[in-house]
DNA sequence: TATTGTTATACTCTATAACTATA
DNA sequence: TATAGTTATAGAGTATAACAATA
């Protein structure tokens, strides 16, 4: 019930605070897609937080995990980080006792990283907690919801990769 | 053809640089989710570039043309935007006679939003550049494609919406 | 000459506290 | 007392340029 006035000049009448319209915005893919990316993620980060984790901490642990001995430059181009600012992520895992540089006798210049057994460790339960969330979010799509959604986002994976400014890019979740 | 050597001490032997494989991460939702939406919106970035907008810039536009006499609060709220990072925002909009503010008759604490002609025509120019940008995307996605991700994406909003810092809130699109 | 890792730097986005004027 | 808008500020994340060591 809100009172409703003449408009003169600059000022403004009434408007009915109640609900506000998205318009058009609700019906794009992209919106919704940001939305509801950007809720999924601060649920994630929370998750993770109980193991002071952040989410592109946990990704290069499963990146290293799965390919022991990786290039920390192809740590950095596979998690779409510029090798700049990969510098300082690495190496809060390392002084963690995380995970190991160790320079590499073919190409001097470069580090090989390996998953330390502390590091291992903690991947283990971080990777609990993600599957936690995983969880929680295939239980909101319902039966085979979660491998249609999957489907659907490949689709579109394919189509708009190498349209982000470093080229072929991947996000550092 | 990595030349192989024995490794000693912290020194590492070859690893193929050929693919790096993601491990689990490449099966989880979420990890695609802020894959795949990151790479949209470098896309829809670039294409609102031409007209010198910027997604949040163009969702507010959106949002007073669907909402005439808005709240400034109601906006940043339904945007998912602190109210203290949203006056550079409105501003800089007003500034370009895209938008204009009226103060309140009812609570003259608060401003009501208005578009101006000018805003409308960028508008138009900016929402036919979103619908090219969904067209795009609308055909990777294959017939029906883009209603059932649409729906899938619902789904997820439903359940994890209010996870956020902010409570039930929207992204900056 | 080109590449790996590094430093320094800047720019954007975001989050919080404190103030003002109104309610 | 509480709220709308504002200011100031600090923290992330990200992008680029320049350098040393190595290829």
């Amino acid at each position: 019930m809100a009172s409703k006035r003449r408009s003169r000049g600059r000022v403004d009448r009434d408007r009915d605070a109640a609900e506000v319209s998205l318009g058009p915005l609700g019906g794009y893919v992209g919106f919704a897609l940001r939305r509801i990316q950007t809720a999924v993620f601060a649920d994630f980060i929370a998750a993770l937080g109980k193991l002071d984790l952040k989410p592109a901490q946990y990704s290069l642990l499963e990146l290293v995990d799965a390919n022991p001995g990786l290039r920390q430059w192809q740590a950095a181009a596979a998690l779409g980080i510029q090798k700049a600012n990969f510098v300082g992520l690495v190496r809060k895992l390392e002084r963690r006792s995380l995970l190991q540089r160790r320079r590499s006798v073919a190409d001097r210049r470069s580090y090989a990283l390996h998953l330390l057994p502390g590091g291992r460790r903690l991947l283990a339960a971080a990777r609990a907690l993600h599957d936690e969330h995983e969880s929680r979010l295939a239980g909101r799509l319902g039966s085979g919801g979660r491998e249609r959604l999957l489907l659907l986002l490949r689709r579109l994976a394919a189509g708009v990769e190498s349209a982000a400014p470093g080229g072929g890019r991947a996000a550092s979740l």
